[in-house]
DNA sequence: TTTATTGCAAAGGGTTTGCACGTGA
DNA sequence: TCACGTGCAAACCCTTTGCAATAAA
């Protein structure tokens, strides 16, 4: 069974349906596999989908995004950025050059496992983004600034 | 000498001022403690100042931040929060009933480090937050379901 | 006095929604 | 066939910006 066949009995038991669209930006953000912005994933989706709008594109992230098969992350700018589920890491972006690099989820499972033991609080796998400056700026950057 | 002359004087070294605007909004992000959106605080602040636009209180909540007077937070709708600076901590927030729970900061600090030896990044004290279960609602729910 | 800052109002950008048509199951 | 999903277009935030007036230093 192909992963389009089992995609779409995982929406047909939810008795949802596997459209052209839905199948589009799916792949799109499986073949990406970093952020992409909603009107990232419009501009790619409307080669392969002519006439899809941005309305729908909003609907099937959501969409997705209820359903398990993306992630929603959150940027610096307070913008949404949407990924592949199943692509189980974090990120660190540079606040100088904007450079990211990606972390393990497995760094994240102890701290993960701290927050349980004060809180009680199961944290999520959800995507997380720290900011920092990379190597490169921060050797650029002696003295901490205001900032 | 009060804060707000150390607030004033720290302004004054960099060539700006401290008006009533920025002293109330400064104000209402330290006696709150907690996060507020650029609408909240406004709501606020215009009842201590009267006349006061939301172009001001983005503005100057803007440059708050940039003189690291506030933090900026982002949540998981993707809008932007601030809070006074000083205030350095993190958020669990459960997805189901909204509880908050705070984090120290020096949890973090041991995973800051981490990623330091294996990236090279050194992430600011930057406020995050992590979205799970709170104990009571991952009682409830037993199972994971589509959500 | 000087010019950083504000208020006003309008524009901008991203996101959401109502409705009727199209289409997957 | 049936109702879920889409396209279209307008509405809706939230946020930013130009400009003249105001007020802090």
């Amino acid at each position: 069974m192909t992963a389009d066949e089992t995609t779409a009995q995982h929406l047909r038991a939810s008795g949802h349906r596997l459209t052209p669209q839905r199948l589009a930006i799916l792949s799109i953000l499986e073949e990406h596999g970093g952020h992409l912005t909603p009107t990232e994933i419009f501009e790619r989706a409307v080669q392969r989908v002519p006439g899809l709008t941005e309305a729908t594109v909003y609907r099937t992230l959501d969409f997705l995004a209820r359903n398990g098969m993306a992630l929603v992350a959150h940027v610096g700018d307070g913008r949404l950025v949407y990924e592949s589920a199943g692509h189980n890491h974090h990120h660190l972006i540079c606040r100088d050059c904007g450079d990211t690099v990606e972390i393990e989820h497995d760094l994240l499972e102890a701290l993960y496992e701290r927050f349980f033991e004060r809180t009680g609080f199961r944290i999520d796998a959800s995507h997380v983004t720290f900011f920092g400056h990379c190597p490169d700026c921060a050797a650029l950057k002696p003295g901490p600034e205001a900032q």
